[in-house]
RNA sequence: UGGCCUAUGGUGUAAUUGGUAACACAGCUGAUUUUGGUUCAGUCGUUCAAGGUUCGAGUCCUUGUAGGCCAACCA
């Protein structure tokens, strides 16, 4: 009995390593620290599956903290749209926090720092403390209001609070080093003046805390004891380590941060900035576009959650730059939904296809499995006439060996139906067929047991009735980057668009599907997996493709 | 003329912490199949470089090389 051992990541062995040095294991706590300034994309679902995951596995506590400490740019509406997402990925928060919650607090420790005079009030301009703040490689020059009395810092600090004055007149410092080779901690800004409502504390507060400030505190008020973030707060990590040692009592869990490096995925954009550009330019349709890779665009394309949680979990975590192949995305889509999703026949080029040998005016039903995969089979009616369509690409006059297909001469089943032979075609005056002319086998229908219905015949292809089908729109989406890394071309990413990421068709689909609710996922036997766009009415579906199935035939015929 | 981080098949991630380099995706063969789907079997291919320590190095040391990040009153 070989039990089956999970590795670790490296996060996961970092609180391993804790652990056994002796930190209590119920005082693990994580959180999940959005800034609510735009929508979650498949590079927060990792990061959300990380930090939720190590809650389920530590049985530890998350927190949802949106980080709002900035009200240029944060609003509620992302906020709800955060906590949707972060639901519909079907995990849990412990407690909803905002770090605005904390900003009388941030204030009173801000206050004890100019005390300690470890901070103090610069009026300067932004540019002059940035050119006091010297280079990478050249040490920074210490403010000429460094060495104010804490007197009047106190003072200061406190009218800044009051609105005495106008945004840019002053900041609050930390008083650190201005020669560290960490530019970070060259005397940072605390606290700016800001005159904007915040969508929390509307008009209460003209001074707003800085990340620096703000993240480390938040992460020590909630006790939050590993903090994982991104690779670029890296250097971040000494100040946060400052800011806590400040605060810090006996005692209590000094919140731990480690940077971890974001997930590239290839052929997109992984940033807030170009995917608010791809939305403010209507390249897509906003946030939730299906070719977004954002969740709500996901959701809308037709991924499941579990779906992209496997993608996290199979992607892992690690510190090194990375691209990961949108395949795999696509192949955790269609393992989850080869499980789930109902089979149904859709055609989406249509050929007429006129069964010469058939009743004419006669329907029957024939009897359709709706997925192979289920552990108990159920079953479906469909009706079958002498008129139906099938694909145009599934008719050739003439073909090789190779083509499973109809040809003329030939024979195919249709899924669930009859055997068929190919006898002639119609044409227009341009010559495309319009018509193809066969004859069936009225004694080789599926699942009648007659021994011609056991005859094994090369291909089977899906159809509908022309009288019973109802009309469909279907909406097919392709990457939405002809590069695999559309922002690390000569050009600017926007050259780099797919003009056929997104393709429209009139299709024809089964009857019974007029009863499709938007979210219900289908697969389109031998096309792909779709679902039922928000936008699909009874009087006119609309349908999204989130991914082709595998497609063996193609890799053929391109060779 | 700095500091920090990283380097394992085409891609992503592991390696019981110094002991047979593996898993998934992608690719390729074949079998099964009333979906050219699924499933199954097989296959290709890997430790950035050079030294060193060691019986033994992806792992430790040294020196390189390459890439990323750092000069917002953004997060």
């Amino acid at each position: 009995m070989a039990t089956e051992v999970k590795s670790l990541n490296f996060i996961e062995h970092i609180i391993e390593d804790d652990l056994k040095a002796g930190f209590d294991r119920d005082d693990l706590r994580f959180r999940f620290p959005p800034e609510p300034n735009g929508y979650l994309h498949i590079g927060h679902a990792s990061s959300i599956c990380l930090n939720f995951g190590l809650g389920l596995r530590y049985n530890a506590p998350v927190n949802l903290r949106f980080d709002d400490t900035n009200p240029a740019k944060e609003e509620k509406e992302y906020v709800d749209a955060i906590k949707n997402d972060v639901s519909w990925l079907g995990f849990e928060w412990d407690k909803e926090c905002y770090a605005s919650d904390y900003f009388q607090q941030l204030y009173d420790w801000a206050v004890m720092l100019i005390k300690a005079d470890k901070a103090y009030v610069d009026s300067q301009s932004s540019e002059a403390i940035a050119e006091q703040k010297g280079t990478p490689t050249k040490p920074g020059i210490d403010s000429p209001f460094r060495n104010r009395s804490v007197q009047e810092n106190l003072d200061l600090f406190e009218r800044m609070k009051n609105g005495e004055f106008q945004a840019g007149e002053h900041v609050l410092r930390a008083k650190i080093d201005m020669t560290a080779s960490n530019m970070l901690m060259r005397d940072p800004v605390m606290y700016r003046i800001l005159h904007k409502a915040h969508h929390r504390t509307g008009n209460d507060w003209c001074i707003y805390p800085m990340y620096d400030w703000t993240h480390g505190e938040s992460d020590y008020i909630e006790q939050v004891s590993h903090s994982l973030c991104t690779l670029e707060f890296a250097m971040h990590r000494e100040l946060y380590e400052w800011f806590v040692e400040q605060i810090y009592e006996e005692g209590k869990v000094k919140p731990k941060q480690r940077e971890f490096a974001r997930r590239n995925l290839s052929h997109t954009v992984v940033s807030k900035r170009k995917l608010l550009r791809l939305v403010e330019e209507g390249v897509v349709n906003g946030w939730d576009d299906p070719r977004m890779p954002t969740i709500s665009g996901l959701r809308r394309r037709g991924y499941t959650p579990e779906s992209i949680r496997n993608f996290a979990d199979t992607i892992g975590i690690a510190k090194r730059e990375n691209l990961i192949d949108v395949s795999l995305l696509e192949f955790c889509a269609r393992e989850d939904l080869n499980k789930k999703a109902p089979r149904v026949m859709a055609v989406l080029d249509p050929l007429k296809l006129v069964l010469t040998n058939y009743p004419e005016g006669e329907t029957e039903y024939v009897e359709a499995e709706n997925n192979p995969e289920e552990e108990e089979q159920t079953y479906r009616k469909l009706p079958f006439s002498r008129e139906l369509y099938i694909e145009k690409a599934d008719f050739r006059e003439e073909a090789n060996r190779k083509f499973f297909r109809l040809k003329l001469g030939g024979e195919v089943r249709l899924k669930n139906g009859y055997i068929i032979k190919a006898e002639s075609v119609v044409k227009d005056e341009e010559g495309n067929i319009t018509e193809v002319h066969c004859t069936y086998d009225p004694l080789s229908k599926s699942g009648s047991g007659t021994p011609e219905s056991m005859r094994k015949v090369k291909g089977t292809l899906h159809w509908v009735s022309a009288a019973h089908a109802k009309k469909a729109e279907v909406r097919n989406y392709d990457r939405l980057f002809t590069e695999a890394e559309p922002d690390r071309q000569e050009e600017d990413f926007m050259h780099y668009l797919n003009p056929e990421s997104l393709q429209v068709t009139e299709a024809f689909v089964e009857p019974g599907l007029i009863e499709a609710k938007p979210g219900e996922h289908f697969q389109f036997q031998r096309l792909g997996y779709y679902n039922v766009d928000p936008d699909s009415k009874p009087d006119h579906l609309v349908f999204n493709r989130t991914v082709g199935l595998r497609d063996s035939w193609a890799k053929i015929e391109t060779k």
